[in-house]
RNA sequence: GCGCCUGUAGCUCAAUUGGAUAGAGCGCCGGCCUCCGAAGCCGGAGGUUAGGGGUUCAAUUCCCUUCAGGCGCACCA
């Protein structure tokens, strides 16, 4: 959209330099910008300002001279002046707006996507809860986050592959698979006592039930040991089933689901250290071996294989790195909760250790999710049993809603939910205000399409000087916020914040409420109602992409 | 003690990555349905951007510092 102008700009540097107008200095990046206020322009640039320096010009003949330089190059530009200490403020002319429009619709659902990825593979990991219970909500954070995130790098134009990591091996599974077999145990009438470390929720009664009801009294006789496996893999796969459902529901698809039992099973883990040896950074100490994360800018080394000869659970994460990239994913994104952003350091470094380019690693962490109910403080642990289940929030919230509370917020800035309250906020939730938007032109599409509309053949039928009527405040504004939206995603996209997409669809929908307030579309005025239905379609595609990015639905009625 | 994140309207959060007069929602006050959906619209009150210093034409944004909150600092996973 800005192209013509950052051409006419580039344009005019040029000329400027010819004529000796300035001196051949480095070229500062070119940087267009909308300004919040209708009379500082469409859009606007700093350019005089960030040349003055280096010129030793004032900002304001500079940018007079610049505007010399653009004045009258372009049918799209209607007017081009200085303000304030400097800017340079562009002002569109309508033809140019109503293109924009056009350009909606000729793009539909593929509006505001781009080629930034250049059809490159990333692999986002996300959730990683491990199997150890239902999901807690604090996970639906960040689900929420890491599918919207997906929607939005395919959108832009890389190849997205989803990823859950299984902790399927080590002493929490062992507890795990205990903790069943004790309460399978308590169901034949014996009084166990549950370990402190154990799994204490009353899930894990419902695993031993399911498991009496299928083999009966089959484990009462031997040893623990013996048992064990069983005990294990049972609950394992019924809380895996839990969590796929639950994720399911919640509209999160993952295309694979990885197991770390798998990496050690294949010898991956040795692999992976093998190719740190040959790097030169393992070292033995003290009976263990260790890795120099310190030379990639860790705070200390950190051990691979512990002295009793077992790898740690950072191993398998080194194999699992060194896995993704060797998937050949030009791109690794890992999303953790901020309790374990301590680790962020020492997988940068483990990765860069390898010989992978350390920023085809990102890793966000987003903050945590505060439990409250009515106010007070739900101190979270699925050891303890006490959480709340994502599911429960799910049913009580609904998944748009709860999507929505999650993607509304910046990634780094922790949130509190309070289960009450987000029950009775449900129906104030900003969500409604985006979908019932969309719900409405919905109904006067149907309003028109009764009085013999037919919208689209209307639509491609449209040529520009049908549209010249829509001159008012509103029209303008709206068809801006239209214009806007693709260069949104982009950003969003670079800088990996779905939460733009929520604040941008809470603006257009409100500037389509009040609209729609003020205006009637569908009226006698034949041409009139023509233009306004061009409009309001194209909103109607620009707030549904946008739901579809953030995994909400974008419902015709409700 | 060290490290990371955060501090913006009463509450929950934004702010075009350093730009012009810091914006929304909720809550509060006052208006608007004979009319395409009132889950909506219009108006009002509400701010020393935690405090202090610095960098420059320009700072909520970058640097230093103080204070407050969250999280992390294992041969656990």
């Amino acid at each position: 959209m800005k192209t013509v102008l950052l051409a006419l700009l580039e344009n005019a540097l040029a000329e400027a330099r010819e004529k000796g107008f300035l001196k051949d200095t480095e070229r500062p990046p070119l940087v267009l910008e909308v300004p919040k206020r209708e009379d500082q322009g469409d859009f606007a640039t700093t350019l005089a300002l960030s040349l003055a320096k280096t010129q030793k010009k004032a900002p304001r003949e500079v940018a007079a001279e610049l505007v010399s330089l653009l004045e009258g190059r372009s049918d799209a530009v209607q007017k081009i002046e200085v303000a304030g200490p400097g800017y340079i403020n562009f002002y569109m002319t309508q033809q140019f707006w109503l293109e924009s429009l056009l350009t909606v619709h000729r793009e539909r659902s593929n509006y505001g996507h781009c080629d930034l990825g250049e059809n490159k593979k990333v692999h986002i990991e996300f959730v990683s809860a491990n199997p150890t219970g239902p999901l807690h909500v604090a996970s639906g954070r960040s689900a929420a986050l890491g599918d919207a995130l997906g929607h939005l790098l395919t959108a832009v134009g890389y190849r997205v592959s989803r990823e859950y990591y299984l902790n399927d091996i080590g002493v929490q599974m062992t507890l795990l698979g205990r903790s069943t077999y004790l309460r399978y145990r308590e169901l034949f009438g014996e009084t166990v006592t549950l370990p402190e470390e154990s799994y204490q929720g009353d899930y894990i009664i419902d695993i031993a039930k399911k498991l009496k009801e299928r083999d009966g009294e089959a484990y009462l006789q031997g040893t623990e040991t013996k048992h064990l496996p069983v005990f294990i893999s049972y609950s394992y796969e019924t809380i895996i089933g839990w969590i796929r459902e639950v994720l399911d529901r919640f509209g999160v698809d993952f295309d694979t689901w990885f197991s770390e039992r798998e990496i050690h099973e294949k010898k991956e883990v040795d692999a992976a250290l093998a190719r740190l040896k040959s790097k030169g950074m393992l070292y033995q100490e003290e009976g263990a071996t260790w890795v120099s994360t310190t030379k990639y800018g860790d705070d200390k080394d950190r051990v691979v294989i512990k002295s009793d000869g077992r790898k740690t659970y950072f191993a398998s994460d080194v194999a699992y790195h060194r896995n993704k990239f060797e998937r050949g994913y030009d791109r690794v994104i890992n999303i953790l909760g901020a309790d374990h952003h301590g680790y962020v350091g020492r997988l940068k470094a483990v990765v860069a250790a390898m010989g992978y380019a350390p920023d085809r690693l990102t890793v966000i962490t987003h903050q945590l999710v505060n439990l409250l109910r009515e106010g007070v403080a739900v101190k979270m642990s699925k050891r303890a049993g006490d959480f709340v289940p994502l599911q429960e929030v799910i049913d009580e919230v609904g998944v748009d809603a709860t999507r929505f509370f999650f993607l509304m917020r910046r990634s780094d800035t922790a949130v509190d939910f309070d289960l009450e309250l987000a029950k009775k906020a449900s129906n104030e939730n900003p969500v409604y205000y985006v979908q019932y938007a969309y719900a409405r032109l919905c109904s006067i599409v149907r309003v028109a399409e009764e009085q013999g509309w037919d919208l689209s053949k209307t639509i491609q039928e449209t040529k520009l000087e049908d549209l010249r009527s829509l001159n008012l405040d509103e029209e303008r504004a709206l068809i801006k916020q239209l214009a806007q939206y693709p260069e949104m995603i982009r950003g969003a996209a670079e800088a990996l914040e779905p939460h733009r997409i929520t604040f941008y669809l809470q603006a257009l929908a409100g500037m389509l409420h009040s609209y729609y307030f003020k205006c009637r579309v569908v009226t006698e005025d034949r041409a009139q109602t023509h233009a306004r239905l061009v409009l309001i379609a194209a909103v109607r595609i620009v707030l549904k992409n946008g739901l579809d990015l953030l995994g909400i639905t974008a419902p015709e009625r409700m």
